[in-house]
This record gives C-alpha cells, structure tokens and sequence, in this order.
DNA sequence: CGTGGATTTGATGTCAGTCAAGATTGGTGG
DNA sequence: CCACCAATCTTGACTGACATCAAATCCACG
C-alpha cells in the first residue's frame, strides 16, 4: 500500500464517542501500537482491508459503504450495509479477500491494529471484541439468508427501510426520517432484486402511504411499527421464533 | 430439562479421532468442567441448545442436521446443514433462540459446557474455539447469502452438490459417491426454492448426466470439477474476489 | 439552461411457484 | 417372502412474480 495516500495519523480519540463505544470501536483505537488515520472515499471506491487478515479496520464517520461480493460474471451480492459508527472488518470470508466499498462519499477512522490477525487473537480484549463483531455479523448475515430465501420483493424493502430506518433514521413529530443515500442498484443488490423492480415496489409503497418520498434519496415513513407489521423479519436481529416446550 | 432424557455421561473421549480434532471438538470436551453425553434423535426432532447462550453444544456423530428458522406463517429455511464432524452451537441468532433440527435419525455427544457464554469468553482457549465457529459460520453464511441472492435454481443444486460432496462425500473409481439422506423439501428450504422445483432441477442435472441416482438418497458424481465448473461459488468458501491492485 | 446519469414506468418474457395427478420407495404386517 | 399402505418423489399444466428491454421523466451539476 502506498504511503501517500495516509495523511497523517491523527490523535486517538473518537469523532462520535457514543456511537464507538457501542461498537467498541475506541477500544480497538486504544489498544497500545495500533494507530489511526483520517479516510475518505469516493463513491464506488473500495475500501481496503490491509492484508493478511484483520490489521486494518475502519470506522465509518460518514457516508455509506457495504461488503460487497463480485462475481466473474459481474454479478454482485452486498451482504451488509455499514452507516456511520459501525465497524468494517474484512471478516467471514477465508481464503479470499474481501472488499468494502463506498457507495457514497465516506469518511472512515481507519486504525491500524499493527499486527496480523492471529497475534490479537492472543489478546484477550482484543479477541472479545473481534468476537462480538463477528458474532454481530453473524446473526446478521442469518437474517439477511431468511430474508432471500423466504421473503418476497416487497416483504424485503419493507424489512429493509425498518432496519435501516432504526439504525439510521430520526424521528420528527412522530415520523421516521431517513436517506437512501445508496443507489437503487445498489439496494437491489443487497436485496436480490433488480433496480426496476426495486423502484417499482418502493412506489408501490409510496402509494399505500406506508412511505413518502420528498425525493429518490429522503424518505419518512409516518409508522414504522405498521411499516414493520407488514413484513416478518423487520425485527432487527433474525426472526424470534416462539419458544416451546420440550418434548 | 428432564434428567431422564440423559443417559448417564460417558468417558471423555472422540468417536471419531479425525474430524473432531480437526474442528475442535475434542477440546471443547477436555476444557474442565464439561461433560459429555451420548443423545440420538429421530427424524423431524429439535436438538436442544440449553437455555442461557452456548452451555451446550452437539458433536454430530452419524446422521444429518440443520439450522433451521420457522417464521410464524410456517415459511422455512434451513441455514446451515450439520454433518457428522460438525459442531452444532447455538451461535448468530441474539435475542432469539437457536434451533437446530433432525434431518434423519441423528446421532451426537453433547457437551455441557458447564457454564455461561458470558463465563466461557473469558476463558482464552475456548474463547478461541467459539470464535472459529463463529467465524467459520460467518463465512459459510456469506456464501449463502450470494447464492441466495444471485444464483439461479440450477446454479445452487450444483453449488450445494458439489459442497456436499467435499464435505460427506467418497471417492470411488474416480467418481464421487454421495448420500442426501434429506428430503427435497429440506433442500429445497435451504436453497430458497421448493420441493418440486428441486426434483425437476435434479432430473435435468441426471439427464445431463453430471450427477446419477441409483435412488433418490443415492447419488454419483462422476466429475465433481466439471460439476463445481457449471456454477459460480461452488467453492467451499465464499466467491474468490481477484486480486486488484488499488487504486 | 443544457447535459448526462439515475429513476420511474411500461411491455413483454422467463423462471420458479402452485395445484394436481401419477410413480417410487420404504416400512409393516400377513 | 410378498402384498399393501403411506409418505415421498416425480412430472405436467397453469399462474404469477420478477427480469429484461426500452422509453420517458426527473434531478444534479456545470
């Protein structure tokens, strides 16, 4: 990697402390030898991971980015949206290189942890957290199999913009603001559909009243509780299935 | 839990020396403090996680097993398929519980771990072998994710016959001999297609003659590579990314 | 105000789902 | 050992949801 393209490292602090501490992000950032670095991305820019494992992570300051799966054909699957405060890390895939990409402009802290994967395996704070994230993206990725196997087009979008809506949104008098800053294609792409079809169904949406859109990219949605009633899965982790009694 | 569903606890030890050791299994049984029991179970039966995180996870033995998440419309998917070798732990799912599932009559060592996720962290040895699960979860469950997302109905058949056969399957006079002792209506939960859809594409793939049935559970490859060649991802890993020189 | 990319909408095609009818299979009991 | 039965699997006809191709509209930016 070139040396050039890092400014400066910056002081170890954190932009957005309550956010990074629920994500454990300025634990990362406090571990003695690792440091930090101011990034910016481009739209379509892929952000690196550094190499041999999980030495580099980013924290997203701003923007939107996603881990993004291309195949030889072209075809590409995003298999997780990261909004601001959350954790990129190049995990989950072995044997093989995985790649974030901005799908806006996107600010990151990027922390250089200094050393491969297995060395802060050995530190057990360190490890805890590598833990969590991987748990996190674990239980994830479940929901997001459920919801490509199981749901269909509309039932998707609808557990998508709940999701998103509560990671992302703000409430105003009572309605739920949000921004699809990502493409259409790029919603499609993480939802297994196609961008005609994507429009298609989020104006389907719009006309029931469940969502309005000011514009492509901003969107309030009156009641996200009847948003969510709608589809199974809107939940933000994978479907609670009702617990039963031993036989 | 009914004391009377155990039978009485036996020696620590791996049936099968080879696979256990090679996922770990055999150190979770020698941590301090766990027990291990022999259960079965019949067809169609849930295998019971524990209450209260991963106190008990499952070595599968003999027969077949599965993830499974049942929504409350009785939509299914099966998210993990859990072979003899496998480690069943009740791991992704937060704030939900974790059912595994009986494919056929199935066959396991439970061990009781003995105490709490949260207590069992803290213990680096088996923080590191709950991690490995985890992450060798995360990247199956990626992989999933792409083809659920982006492949065709035949592009996963090959992909999951192809996995199976690396996975469970025998070389014989160099063609590969593989059991799917599951219904299709159990794959086809998995691949995110229905039942009959699944035996249609298994017959145009008999007809092409990669695969042979000699009975509906019986199946031969006779050139798993030219299999694995008709589909993107049938890789035991995740999709391989090239390699690109940054920008 | 003009330009180009993104989004939306429309017409049509295709793959997989649904419903329904047979064919296999495996297990049970005579 | 064989016949029967129930469950599973296979196959067919039709339907429906999403993809594809194409055109029109919107929007951001210079």
């Amino acid at each position: 990697m070139r040396d050039d393209l890092y400014p400066p490292p910056v002081a170890r602090c954190c932009p957005d402390p309550d956010r990074c501490i629920k994500r454990n992000a300025c634990r990362f950032a406090a571990r003695p030898g690792s440091t930090v670095t101011q990034r910016s991305f481009a739209r379509g820019e892929r952000i690196p991971a550094g190499a041999g494992g999980c030495v580099h992570i980013h924290v997203v300051r701003s923007g939107m980015a996603a881990a993004s799966a291309v195949m030889r054909d072209g075809r590409r699957q995003l298999m997780c949206f990261h909004v601001p405060g959350d954790v990129i890390c190049p995990f989950g895939v072995r044997d093989a290189e995985c790649w974030a990409e901005a799908l806006t402009a996107t600010e990151t802290w990027e922390i250089d942890l200094g050393c491969s994967a297995r060395e802060l395996l050995a530190e057990p704070e360190v490890s805890a957290l590598l833990f969590d994230l991987t748990h996190t993206g674990l239980a994830r990725s479940l929901t997001h199999v459920v919801m490509l196997g199981r749901l269909d087009g509309t039932e998707r979008l609808v557990a998508f913009l709940t999701d998103l809506a509560r990671r992302t949104g703000r409430r105003r008098n009572g309605a739920w603001q949000l921004s699809l800053p990502m493409s259409r294609e790029d919603i499609a792409d993480y939802l297994g559909l196609n961008a005609e079809t994507v429009s298609r169904i989020l104006s389907r949406i719009k006309k029931s009243g469940l969502a309005r859109f000011r514009s492509p990219t901003e969107c309030e949605i009156p009641d996200l509780a009847l948003l969510a009633a709608q589809a199974p899965l809107a939940a933000p982790e994978v479907a609670r299935i009702p617990a039963e009694v031993r036989a």
